[in-house]
DNA sequence: TATGAATGAGGATTCATTCAT
DNA sequence: CATGAATGAATCCTCATTCAT
């Protein structure tokens, strides 16, 4: 038990380093032993805890994500109301800026997708459990009488392609994107499909939300 | 002006070669040998044409997106109705699949880019250069009578990153997207917005369009 | 005492995992990890009971050598005739066929050998046992009348390496030596030297020989 | 043609090297760096000329056969008489002593040959031009009348057999062999075999030969 | 223009060995 | 006795880029 939980920390650890230096060299830039040195062991102890450092990478995402939805869900607890929710879900999927790790390390992950196994088997799996978190706030709003959508799951798919394209814009730092406007966007186009009226945040409003 | 020409011609015969090789393993699977061998001429002497790697794969998406945007204004010409243009940028803007070369290197561009300003900035252009496809046949249907569109430039921001949002899918190899249903996708939200009815493609209607 | 004993169990069962491992990967290949899984205990605890890989490697050599001798000498004890004993001394010290531990274990005795004084010493150690046991079966034989070499300690000098380098073909997996082909050519040349006859096994006739 | 010979001498070169640090450091002592230095030029040169490490030892083992071969030939040329043949084949075959390159090349490619199939494939053919070459002096002898062999192709495989054990001996250091008593071994044998006196060397005789 | 030899930094991964617990 | 975490040196191989010819 105790080892267990040394084990995990040190996991946790390595997959905090992973996540700073990733953000700022990105896959192909960072080394092993850059992670190595910002969590402060030797660089062959990485591969200790990480079989490689695909594998490092794979759990760095798989534990954003995991933290995400867990942030998601546990402001999820203090909202009866779907329309907060909703608004809830969009503060924390959008991205902060061009800096976003969380984001960033989708980049990776889509670039790497269409040639490696491993990637398209992780990504698949974040993406339906998001889809899920996604699918889960609208039937609520439908269950509460808040939101009124024809094709629900057909509405979840497009409207998350819209995120991801925005993601795209913001995170590569397009000069006519940011996430102000994303947000905006979002709202816009979510209210007008759940017929419904969630307070469209004006460019100038609250802008990043809580991380995890 | 002969030699000129020539120059011409290597450049693009090699950045035909790199669209192969670049599609088959992606940018950091690919050396600039496997670019010489398969252009037919030494290694060294890619280098001479193209002042880097990242330069030759910039001026590959530059020539594809180039071709793609001479692909689409030929097709308008020998359309008059603002719909069938709508329908054919559709056609030859959406992935055929998975292997698509076009959007294999958008994503490759989009996950480079954060982090090196040659890759921004190319993006950048050929996004705008996209823009300006997509509002000038939005502007043409209206000017026709055949669109009506409330905020036109708004539009064709969201309607941009839902297409780059489902290319990703398609191209990543997602279960549950493919070209035909992204087809289906776009077309239904597009003639919702623009009120105006272009028929949607079942989704075993035609599919893959001529590419240039 | 009892420590004692549990100190040699524990060696003992050290050596037989060595002795698994090392045939199945080789010396180099062969990593203390994989030693201590098979042994079922720890990687670091395979160092307390040997100081490194190589005195690991050097002491499975000796006790394969040493169960090999005690093999011999059981069986020269149900055996009164020298001819008998000759025959036996063969059908033990032949390789089973190309996967035969031990006389692969030479094979990596003799590479190490040039470079590293400590598998030199090992190697004539063992070497002088062997060439004792084999002077022993001869000296037997002329006391009992039934071999008559001129030239006792020479013969057993060329007779061992004339085994050593039929050994390597049958080991290395030489097309054209096996081990029944190697047998009848010991005994062939044997019985001409000894000026006697000990009879020589047919390739179709008994093979492998029981191992300790 | 002259890059042809510009690449040829290279590869020599790199041959040469390698038969050097290999004979230092043994195989898995060597690092590809050593070789390149030995040679002068980069590490990662070497590489250019030989794909792998194992290649460039499988080539180096290849080359130094071949120039054994072609030594062995020239002498033959100057040799009217199948006796002196035989006496130069052991000449040159015999290990000079513990540091003689070829020979310890010969134990590395042993002890490899079990778990790697391009050592054993590389083995056996230098083996069977080590036996064209033996067999062919046998067969000269028969044919001017000198060597009266019973069975010649299996008298060649033992003898062969009897010259590698006995390596053995004289390469790992071994203190009751040497070249010289080696020679005088492998004389005396051959001398009773092939029913003909080929004068012995005396301990004290000629020694080494020319090499190559 | 064209070649391809040459460079040399780079980097993931392996593993014997140590040592705190 | 026993564990297994931790080290860190070691090394093969890759590849963009340069440059003499």
């Amino acid at each position: 038990m105790v080892l267990d939980s040394k084990w995990v920390k040190r996991r946790k650890a390595l997959i905090d380093a992973a996540l700073v230096v990733l953000a700022e060299r990105g896959l192909a830039g960072t080394r092993v032993e850059d992670v190595a040195q910002r969590a402060g062991i030797s660089t062959g102890h990485v591969l200790y805890y990480f079989e490689s450092k695909a594998d490092l990478f794979l759990q760095t995402l798989h534990s954003i994500e995991s933290d995400f939805r867990e942030n998601v869900r546990s402001g999820f607890d203090t909202m009866p109301l779907a329309a907060d929710r909703w608004s809830w879900l969009l503060e924390v999927a959008l991205p902060d800026g061009p800096g976003d790790v969380r984001l960033l390390l989708w980049l990776e992950a889509w670039e790497r997708a269409p040639r490696d196994e491993r990637f398209a088997r992780e990504l698949e799996k974040v993406e339906s459990q998001w889809m899920e978190l996604l699918c889960g706030v609208l039937h609520y709003g439908e269950s509460t009488g808040e939101f009124h959508v024809r094709d629900l799951e057909g509405f979840a798919v497009w409207f998350s392609a819209l995120i991801d394209g925005l993601t795209i814009q913001v995170v590569t730092g397009s000069p006519t994107m940011d996430r102000a406007r994303m947000l905006e966007i979002c709202h816009r186009i979510s209210n007008a499909e759940l017929q419904w009226d969630v307070p469209v945040p004006s460019p100038s409003g609250p802008s990043a939300p809580p991380r995890p």
